[in-house]
DNA sequence: CAAGATTTTGACCAAATGGTCGAATGTCGG
DNA sequence: CCGACATTCGACCATTTGGTCAAAATCTTG
């Protein structure tokens, strides 16, 4: 089991994307064995020679993807300049958003049904990189750069509404004619964005 | 058919909450029929009386829920003073997340999975809505009155902040260590979000 | 190229689930 | 209190679906 042969990467990497597409756009209980191996053309015993069961696969990936969804936080710099690390780190997540919107939409739905598979995940990882990344963003505020808003709940601003283009993609499609396909509409939205929220938290003389 | 019975709008109404709550918990796919009966205290051939099938429950409560999640928006006044007619707003938005998170968290299952049943709705009526809402934000921007943002992208964001926290409830109980339950963290959420947003969007020296 | 290991699949199974039906029970106006 | 209508439910059915298995096909390597 050591070494996987070429055949075991190609046929595991099929897999996940199709498991991906699929979780995504149907949930967990939507999406079918059949289905995943169809898209990742195979069949559905031949699936289940890589992965003991559905929720295996379910498992694999959304493991993945919580990886990739760290990684812009964590390279949060304290020692940068804060509304530049700020918008660094939103135009950052937006592009994620915009890039991988199935990959933010499965999240998505695992958080939505209560994180059953993501809860440890939650408590331990990324609530402690919440924490560091919080003092940052606090000690920032102390010195004056940064509005007082409460990290936390900025953190969590942040998150809602970049990953809300992807997630709602649905909804912003049907509200705006099917906009959000055309080219120049993510950079219109990473503008608009960017710009309420880092106005909103740039010091005001009023404190 | 034409007037109800007691025993019919109790029983339906019952169905009607048995069924938010279990669809918002595992999503459309994921919840039964016997599940919601159960919840509704009746036997699955009954409930099945009152509705003639799964799909038709799903749709009666997304319309219900649509219908409540319209009204904040249909409120903002193009009359009032533009700050706290968008304050009021954002405020009833979130008073709405924190009452009522199941039917966020359904009316979200829906939307992420395409919007297979609100694709109508969400064409016509609410993109209607936004336009009109967006009509009134510019006339307030070209007055001074409001920075200068894309009007429908700052809607997305209203509706992305404060529906995160019903949505990913799941996410910030994790992250703060289950204090959303507790007493104020709703209030502290109010006032995060209407300081970065009304701060956001305040007229600027610089334009 | 032979033989052992790996990969693939058709056929199958058991459980879950949406939905039906007919008979039993309850409700209510007259 | 009766008869008509509304309500309830146990038993049942067909389909879907996660998962198994043994045999066949394909690789790989000495």
């Amino acid at each position: 089991m050591n070494k996987p042969s070429r055949i075991q990467r190609e046929n595991r990497a099929a897999i996940a994307n199709a498991a991906v597409s699929e979780f995504s756009a149907r949930g967990y209980h939507g999406a079918t064995i059949d289905a995943i191996a169809d898209k990742a053309g195979m069949s559905k015993p031949n699936l289940l020679y890589y992965f003991p069961s559905k929720e295996a696969i379910y498992r694999t990936v959304l493991e993945q993807i919580v990886e990739e969804w760290l990684s812009p936080l964590l390279s949060l710099d304290p020692n940068g300049d804060p509304v530049e690390e700020l918008r660094r780190y939103i135009s950052l997540k937006m592009t994620m958003s915009a890039h991988r919107p199935e990959a933010s939409r499965l999240f998505a739905s695992e958080i939505l049904a209560g994180a059953p598979i993501l809860r440890d995940f939650l408590e331990t990882r990324l609530k402690t990189l919440v924490d560091d990344k919080s003092a940052i963003l606090r000690s920032w505020i102390a010195d004056g750069k940064l509005a007082p808003v409460d990290p936390v709940h900025l953190i969590f601003m942040i998150w809602a509404t970049t990953q809300h283009y992807a997630d709602f993609e649905a909804q912003i499609d049907a509200v705006t004619g099917g906009a959000s396909q055309q080219q120049g509409f993510q950079d219109q939205a990473a503008q608009a964005v960017l710009s309420i929220l880092l106005n909103g938290i740039k010091p005001r003389p009023n404190g």
